[in-house]
Formats: structure tokens, sequence, C-alpha cells
DNA sequence: GCCAACGTTGGC
DNA sequence: GCCAACGTTGGC
């Protein structure tokens, strides 16, 4: 039983477009600093699992492609970086916080935004369209997933 | 830049 | 364990 995914990205930091430009269209989804959105990963994704590529933080947020997992859980290497922003002093190499899954892009699609999103009835229980909902990673039902790879195209 | 809605921290 | 204060997310 497939399951899916949808995954927030900051264009300015990983687009569909770089993840597409990647060695092997696979990036490393580090990061992720919410214990949810970690528990979704480590508990619930499986290699192969589709992803939504969802664009954040930008002038048009939106879905911008599609992707899957492609690899286990492994321990995010920037909590361990000092210079990086994504850093955590308390997190220790042999007890890592926070963890990684590589995510391959599949096909870049056409842009489509929250307000589109929002217009179908069908995806009000989408849980990125709940009021104050701001994890980065959430599942999609497969009655979504359907819908919305048909709005894409 | 604003602000609603969360999540986290830390004093008690 | 409570909860106020603070920080962050993310759409607008």
């Amino acid at each position: 039983m497939p399951q899916y995914w949808l995954m927030k990205s900051e264009p300015d930091e990983v687009s569909i477009d770089d993840a597409l430009a990647a060695p092997g269209a696979t990036v490393a989804w580090t990061g992720v600093r919410n214990y949810q959105a970690r528990n979704f990963m480590r508990d619930g994704m499986k290699v192969g699992d589709g992803v939504l590529f969802y664009h954040s933080s930008c002038p048009e947020p939106g879905i911008a492609g599609i992707a899957r997992v492609a690899s286990g859980i492994k321990p995010d290497p920037t909590q361990f970086d000092a210079k990086s922003p994504y850093y955590d002093a308390k997190s220790k190499p042999e007890d890592p916080r926070w963890l990684l899954v590589d995510v391959q892009a599949v096909r870049k699609t056409r842009l489509l935004p929250l307000p589109e999103l929002r217009a179908r009835p069908e995806l009000a229980e989408l849980v990125i369209l709940r009021k104050g909902n701001r994890l980065s990673i959430t599942p999609v039902e497969p009655a979504h997933w359907k819908v919305i790879e048909k709005m894409l195209g």
C-alpha cells in the first residue's frame, strides 16, 4: 500500500528545479526541526512513497512537482554543523535528534497555487489547508493525491 | 511588514 | 506539570 506525503520547501533553498538538477534528481531533506514532522519521516515513510513537492514562503506558494521518498531515515548532518542555521547544540552524534530522508524529484508540474487547492471541496480535509497548520511534512490521503494528480494534468 | 496560530522554553 | 513569554512559520 503506497503512502503519500506533502513536503514543504522554500524554493530559495531547494526548489523543484534544484532537486531535478541534483545528481540522480535526489536531495537530502535537511532542516526538519519539528518533532511531529520528524516522526512522520521516522514512523511513516517508506522508500517509494509519493511526495507532493510544495513551494512555501515565496511569491506563489503551491505544489510545484511530484517526487518520491528515495531512502530510509538518516541523521541530518546539519544539526552538528555549528555554521549551519539548522545547528542544534543539544543534539549529540551518538543520539541524533533530527533525521532526514532522501527525496527524488520525479517531475516538475505546473504550479498549483493554494487558492486553487482551497477551491476544491474534495480537498477540504487536506492537512495543509486546515486552519493554523504549519507542519512542513504532512500525510496525504490517497483520494486527495488522486484529485491533485488530476488537477496537475 | 503584519499577524494568527503554533511550538518551545524555563521559572515556579 | 502549569503556563506566560518568546520564537517561528507562512500566507497575505
